[in-house]
DNA sequence: AGTCCACAGGAAGGGCAGGCGA
DNA sequence: TCGCCTGCCCTTCCTGTGGACT
């Protein structure tokens, strides 16, 4: 493209009708004034924290629910509205939510608790004080602290699953350890068969209330779409059709808003990309792949560069077997590769929980199999089609000449 | 019925970088 | 500077195992 054509093009850029009002109230970190469908469950949390506006603590609550049905929108809600009332009646009430899944925010033991108390005003060092210390930090935050916590750990059952449940003992415990506090804990969870693994002890004190967010049908999906794309789309953007079909392609995946807002938003970029004037459903089409495309090759590139290796000697033993390739073969290719490379190969103990992250990352789908006489071993296979799997090849081959 | 393969996957611990207080 | 602590990535060592083969 010669410079020419490109100012040609940011000119366009900016004297092109853009057909978004408002982008925002198509991402995840919108809060609306209402949220549709989700009456019982917000009276429910608002009856079960009420408490908290006289002073009292409120019980734990448990939340489950599949990703996009609501969960944090609705906590962020009630727990807002509640704040909100709280102040105009001069009650103290401290909200302290985390995601627990934030990558080196608090992915960890230590960094949660360091976070929280980060929260409550007390600066942690991002490592180097033993735990018990982080705890007490934050024991004393909370002591200080006048009025009712509510302690909001978003996506709960990732963090157990990482370092296990012994932190969610402790936090329970607060309530005992410390005089002044009153802390109320709410997790959230997309696992529906989280507490099955955990302590007991845990389970009973964490989940005092349960409650179920069930995922949307089509109908409801299409409301809340017909909601945000009002606020968002400039008037007649939106051909009929469009929010139906991210509705129904959101209620094929679980009921999921958080796919149908995404794929809602993603098509009205593509069709203004494309300088058109509407949205049409050829775009929710075009939008849809181009989200599980982007999904996957970004978790590609930041993989290490063993995995992305791995990777490779994945690809090519699979261009060469039509069927299923095994844990022993992909490593040796892997072993040879390196070679090439000049890399140190990892061991094989290594290579098979690479093997597995590659597998939870949706990019292989493995298998455990026994050959008989040829011993256990995982069948692996290529997760990937078309334009992916082209994308992917190409990267991989920039990234590494052999 | 017993053997044996080729790994899976758990447990423990080493080495490193980053950070603390003394 | 030193000793101690952390998380993270990795290795070493180990036990477990489904089913073809003997």
């Amino acid at each position: 493209m010669s410079q020419k054509t490109l100012k040609n093009l940011f000119d366009n850029y900016i004297n092109s009708k853009t057909l978004f009002k408002d982008k925002n109230a198509l991402t995840i970190k919108y809060t609306p004034d209402t949220v549709p469908h989700r009456n019982d469950q917000i009276n429910q949390i608002g009856s079960i924290l009420a408490p908290a506006l006289k002073g009292d603590r409120p019980s734990n609550i448990f939340i489950y629910g599949m990703t996009g049905t609501g969960k944090t929108l609705v906590t962020q809600y009630v727990v807002g509205q509640l704040k909100e009332s709280a102040a105009s009646n001069n009650v103290n009430i401290s909200l302290l939510y985390v995601n627990c899944k934030m990558k080196r925010v608090a992915d960890t033991e230590y960094r949660l608790i360091a976070y929280l108390a980060g929260l409550l005003g007390k600066k942690v060092p991002p490592t180097g004080l033993p735990t018990d210390q982080v705890y007490k930090i934050f024991f004393e935050a909370l002591e200080e602290n006048k009025g009712v916590v509510m302690l909001i750990l978003d996506e709960i059952d990732a963090l157990v699953e990482k370092v296990g449940d012994e932190f969610l003992y402790t936090l329970t415990r607060i309530n005992q350890d410390t005089d002044n506090s009153k802390v109320t804990i709410i997790g959230i969870s997309n696992n529906l068969s989280f507490t099955e693994n955990i302590d007991a002890r845990v389970k009973s004190s964490l989940s005092d209330e349960e409650l179920i967010f069930p995922p949307y049908n089509a109908l409801q999906l299409k409301d809340i779409l017909s909601e945000r794309a009002s606020i968002s789309f400039s008037e007649d953007v939106v051909m009929d059709g469009v929010i139906q079909k991210c509705a129904a392609l959101a209620a094929q995946e679980h009921g999921d808003a958080r796919r149908a807002l995404n794929l809602l938003r993603v098509a009205g970029e593509l069709a203004e990309r494309q300088n058109m004037e509407k949205v049409t459903e050829n775009h929710v089409d075009c939008a849809e792949s181009k989200i599980d495309m982007d999904h996957i090759i970004e978790a590609v590139k930041t993989q290490p560069k063993q995995s992305k290796l791995l990777l490779k000697a994945i690809l090519s033993l699979t261009d060469k077997a039509s069927d299923y390739i095994y844990t022993g073969d992909v490593f040796d290719l892997y072993v040879t590769f390196c070679d090439k490379v000049g890399l140190k190969p990892l061991t094989q103990r290594r290579v098979s929980d690479l093997i597995a992250e590659l597998d939870m990352l949706s990019i292989i789908n493995t298998k455990v199999i026994s050959r008989g006489r040829h011993g256990r071993t995982r069948t692996i296979r290529l997760a990937l089609s078309g334009k992916v799997y082209s994308r992917v090849t190409e990267f991989l081959d920039s990234e590494f000449n052999i």
